[in-house]
DNA sequence: AGGCACTTGTGAACGGGTGCACAAAGTTGA
DNA sequence: TCAACTTTGTGCACCCGTTCACAAGTGCCT
């Protein structure tokens, strides 16, 4: 158990401590793996499993209590404490996250908002007030900010995630569809909504094939526009 | 290589398919697979890998022609066909996925806005005039759309999801923080801030723990506040 | 007390993905 | 034409994560 939680169990804690204070708040006061398996969309063995990574904290034949797991899982996380925030970019994306009220109720505050353009500097979103970018290593260092959020256009995020980093902050959230280079004390994650979008895209025409080859089974592989093949011997 | 590309290649092909547009933005005719892999921030091998599961695109001793490349990833991610998109909830969130440029960019089109609240109904976002979702058949329907977008509080999402898949969607991207329950003919992806947040949350705490261990090394383990468990063998 | 029904925690088999290393294939230059 | 060089495509070994299956606990009922 001890010394390294696997990356694949980290990134679904955070779903099964979504479940789990959905479970109290209902005034469920325990639950089998079974029960938040099902509610968290996985299967019970890797619950489980999952959860045995933090320790043994259920009882065998009742299951998890709800309160304690939903603590131990908040401690290995580390949202017993609060994350400060700083948020670059404030248009359309900016605007919403700063907006968002489920950023601040667990354990994430947001710091500062930054722009660069003098028309947004000044504006209140979300209780605070926009300041200009170039105050972003006085507010990460003032401010003890943890975790910088990206949402630049692309072309400016590799220079602002440069700054963020150059000012202490190890941990950055991109929204920007770039790829960005850090030192690999940083941790970068990216959300991208194209990306999303094309995986999408992928398995609905995926979808489409099979459901036409159940249709002419036979024809299937002339679906291609022209054999794509045709090339490859290449060099015409 | 043909039948089925792996789910981990797929994921990465829009990135790829993204740096190689830059690349071609910038007038690069040929790339290696090491300087697009270094381009997408990947591997070699494994990008190698990946685009040997499309079919053999490169040329030895040269590299990948770009234009062509960009043809063919396209074309296996479907993105030679417009995919028709709905946005359900036009709030914080659903303003700046309509307003999102980079949404029309590559084969999205999206075919209508919905939201349930009088007073949004009916101002123009991003071009199009929100219409009340309970035309949301409807406009499935006549628009031949295929993808859902679902941008409603949490408490609504599984309804209109449900909604969404009974009118013949058969991909959902889902931003409200709860599991979404759909047959296994539909496919779901989540995007979930939160989520995000807590796993760079639990890689700062983390890193902070390996900084103090450098520092007084022995101590590690006794950092925890109080051993938890009660029970767990272990230990010294 | 003892048997029964239930549930956890985990060893072990399995499967998919990653990275290495290299032969095959192509280019360049003499 | 040939040799030196570059780069792709892939067989293979390895590793991480998933899934199965079950022994070991726990509570309840008789
Ligand atoms: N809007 C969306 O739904 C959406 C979805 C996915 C990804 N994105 C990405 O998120 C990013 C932001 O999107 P958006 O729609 O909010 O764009 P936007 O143009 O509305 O906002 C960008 C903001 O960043 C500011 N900015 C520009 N350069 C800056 C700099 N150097 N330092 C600080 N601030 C700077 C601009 O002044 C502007 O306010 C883009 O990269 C976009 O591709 C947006
Ligand atoms: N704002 C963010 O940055 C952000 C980030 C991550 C996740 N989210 C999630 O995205 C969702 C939307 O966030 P938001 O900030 O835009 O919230 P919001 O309250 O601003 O917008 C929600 C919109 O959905 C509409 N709506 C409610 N019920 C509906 C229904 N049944 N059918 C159609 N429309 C309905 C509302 O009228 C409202 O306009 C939430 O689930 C939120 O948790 C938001």
């Amino acid at each position: 158990m001890r010394q390294g939680i696997p990356d694949a169990t980290v990134a679904r804690l955070p779903v099964y401590l979504r479940a789990l204070t959905t479970l109290a708040e209902d005034g469920t006061a325990t639950v089998s793996s079974e029960e938040l398996a099902a509610a968290a969309g996985v299967g019970s063995a890797k619950l489980r499993k999952d959860l045995s990574h933090l320790g043994s904290y259920g009882t065998r034949g009742v299951g998890y209590e709800v309160e304690y797991l939903v603590y131990q899982i908040s401690r290995e996380l580390g949202l017993t404490q609060d994350w400060r925030v700083v948020i670059v970019g404030v248009g359309n994306l900016g605007h919403a996250l700063a907006n968002y009220g489920g950023f601040v109720s667990r354990g994430f505050t947001v710091a500062a908002l930054l722009d660069a353009d003098d028309r947004i500097v000044g504006e209140t979103v979300g209780g605070l007030v926009v300041r200009p970018v170039d105050d972003l290593e006085e507010v990460v260092a003032d401010q003890g900010v943890h975790i910088g959020v990206v949402a630049t256009p692309a072309p400016a995020a590799q220079d602002v995630c440069d700054r963020l980093v150059a000012a202490g902050v190890t941990s950055v959230l991109n929204f920007a569809p770039v790829v960005l280079l850090v030192p690999d004390t940083v941790m970068v994650r990216k959300v991208d909504l194209s990306t999303e979008l094309q995986i999408l895209a992928f398995h609905e025409q995926r979808q489409v094939a099979n459901r036409l080859s159940v249709d002419v089974p036979a024809r299937v592989v002339a679906l291609e526009p022209d054999g794509g093949t045709g090339r490859a011997g290449v060099s015409p």
